[in-house]
RNA sequence: GUCCCCAUCGUCUAGUCAGGUCCAGGACACCGGCCUUUCACGCCGGCAGCACCGGUUCAAAUCCGGUUGGGGACGCCA
């Protein structure tokens, strides 16, 4: 059985972007499972829009999803005289002509064509020029293009696609398109297949956008006598409105990178984005690395379209829910040793990270983050609202002030008596902290709640968390004893 | 305008190829309840969908035709 080779082509004009990423996460699945081989190839050709910034952006943020590739980055941009000598033997071939029509006299054709309702395709002007006109236009320095000789009468491409099954073309349905420039550059569609067939690529999968370009690719095979790859089209990601998702109308919120910077583990980003437009017959939603390679088929890929629910201004969810569930769901259910380097770093993101937290703290910090993760969504909300746990300047949450402890005035007076009997347990337990508390509540007669919800307030910052007393074992006895004292002034 | 593709809960989807086991299953979101010192987690329950019309058939989400809707491509961009 030949190797299978898949390959992710993206154009350096901007970072990555999630459609971009899924492709390239279906192209790795694949070579993954079936033992094969993943191509980078960098299509840089169009001077204008790449930039060496997109592409270490692009690398970046392939290499923090866990895309790993067997071969490049190929650049495109080094293999322009390749295309041209294809381009070259489809005219010796007879595939190929050469077309001195100017862009002028074309955009006329067109115009007349939309005025007429009818199809705006070339009308084959230079098809059939006889060798001396071409001879006699040639030596007048006249431009010209080079366009597929697409074969004409009755007829079509049929070609099957994986996910879309068989598609069929019909030759006039086609135009004579070009695949050399005047000024002698090649264009898309002639470099990516001839790129493919270097590159040995066995299975091209992409965006259904590409769908309406493989008739005109499997032309080039053919007249190039190169062996035809499979095809497999993805659906198309879409935005609530059904419109393409695009770095222009969604900016940020559609990159890779601002999950990165937005608290999310770069594995639960991949296994959303595989479920945006893949199933498995049993609906399955979370999956490890090896599981996600084990289930994947190119079969499973859906037709319709996806929508990625982006919100806009939405104050309960900064992107797709369903992303930030799974990516929830990872952050509470991985081993917290697989989570701690992204804790980590949102820490010394936030300039609150303690070399002993690695060091002599290094069970304590685990067992803080297991303690808090049940009630966190990305990793950020560790230095957000985890703050005080590894903190001690941490903001009080106003709301919680007025709640928990503004109400009740007493407390400016109770709190010293807390921080007194807590600092004389010998052994700061559970059970003690508790026993204190809750013997004290009985002492004035009011319910342990108020203490309880006060004390957490005026230790955490925040009016939700942990059960008191586990908080408290976490925050140490000291630092409890410190933070009860100084609440006094929170009534100033 | 021409060509291609698609169509199940608000969203992601299973089921469609091989019609009955589907008065349509799961997940997210939402609502309610239990648990509880708070907020979560967890558990239990609920809301909500086969775009429409016709045909084939004993039987259609599933097959066929049409309508409507949506998307994509039609560039000397990639």
């Amino acid at each position: 059985m030949e190797e299978v080779r898949t390959r992710f082509p993206p154009s350096p004009s901007g970072y990555l972007h999630i459609g971009g990423a899924r492709t390239a996460i279906f192209n790795w699945l694949f070579a993954q499972k079936t033992g094969g081989k993943l191509i980078l190839r960098i299509e840089d050709t169009d001077a204008e829009r790449s930039s060496e910034e997109s592409i270490q952006g692009i690398i970046e943020s392939l290499k923090w999803l866990g895309i790993t590739w067997d071969e490049g980055p190929y650049f495109q941009s080094q293999f322009i005289d390749e295309h041209v000598a294809a381009a070259q033997k489809l005219v010796e071939l007879g595939h190929a002509y050469k077309c001195f029509c100017t862009k002028d006299e074309l955009e006329l054709k067109r115009e007349e064509a939309r005025r007429t309702k009818s199809a705006l395709q070339y009308d084959g002007t230079c098809r059939n020029l006889t060798p001396d006109e071409i001879r006699e236009k040639e030596a007048a320095g006249t431009p010209h293009t080079i366009r597929l000789k697409v074969p004409r009468g009755e007829g079509s491409i049929l070609f099957e696609d994986i996910v879309y099954g068989f598609i069929e073309k019909k030759y006039e349905d086609i135009e004579d398109f070009v695949v050399v420039r005047s000024n002698g550059r090649p264009l898309y569609v002639l470099s990516n297949a001839v790129d493919d067939m270097r590159d040995r690529i066995t299975h091209v999968i992409r965006g259904q956008d590409g769908l309406a370009n493989t008739p005109k690719q499997i032309l080039i095979y053919k007249a190039l006598g190169a062996p035809i790859p499979k095809f497999a089209h993805m659906s198309l990601t879409l935005d609530p409105k059904k419109a393409k998702i695009s770095k222009r109308t969604h900016g940020e919120l559609v990159a890779v990178h601002f999950y990165r910077e937005h608290g999310f583990l770069p594995w639960a980003f991949v296994n959303y984005l595989a479920l945006l437009g893949w199933s498995t017959p049993d609906s399955r939603e979370i999956f490890s690395t090896e599981e996600l390679i084990q289930a994947f088929s190119l079969e499973g890929i859906s037709r319709g379209n996806a929508i990625f629910d982006v919100r806009k201004n939405d104050p309960k969810f900064f992107t797709d829910p369903k992303a930030i569930s799974v990516n929830t769901h990872y952050l509470r259910n991985l081993p917290v040793e697989e989570i701690e380097p992204y804790i980590r770093g949102e820490l010394e993101k936030a300039g609150i990270w303690d070399p002993e937290f690695e060091g002599a703290k290094h069970d304590w910090f685990l067992h803080t983050v297991d303690l808090i993760r049940s009630r966190y969504h990305v990793t950020s909300d560790f230095v957000t609202h985890g703050r005080a746990y590894f903190s001690d300047d941490y903001p009080i949450d106003p709301k919680a002030l007025k709640k928990n402890i503004l109400k009740h005035e007493e407390l400016k007076a109770w709190f010293p008596i807390l921080a007194d009997r807590l600092n004389a347990i010998e052994t700061f337990s559970i059970e003690e902290a508790e026993h204190v508390i809750r013997e004290l509540a009985e002492e004035l007669g009011i319910k342990a709640g108020i203490l309880i919800n006060g004390i957490r307030t005026a230790v955490t910052g925040v009016a939700k968390g942990p059960g008191l007393f586990d908080v408290l074992i976490a925050t140490g006895q000291r630092r409890v004893v410190e933070r009860l004292r100084k609440a006094v002034t929170l009534f100033e």
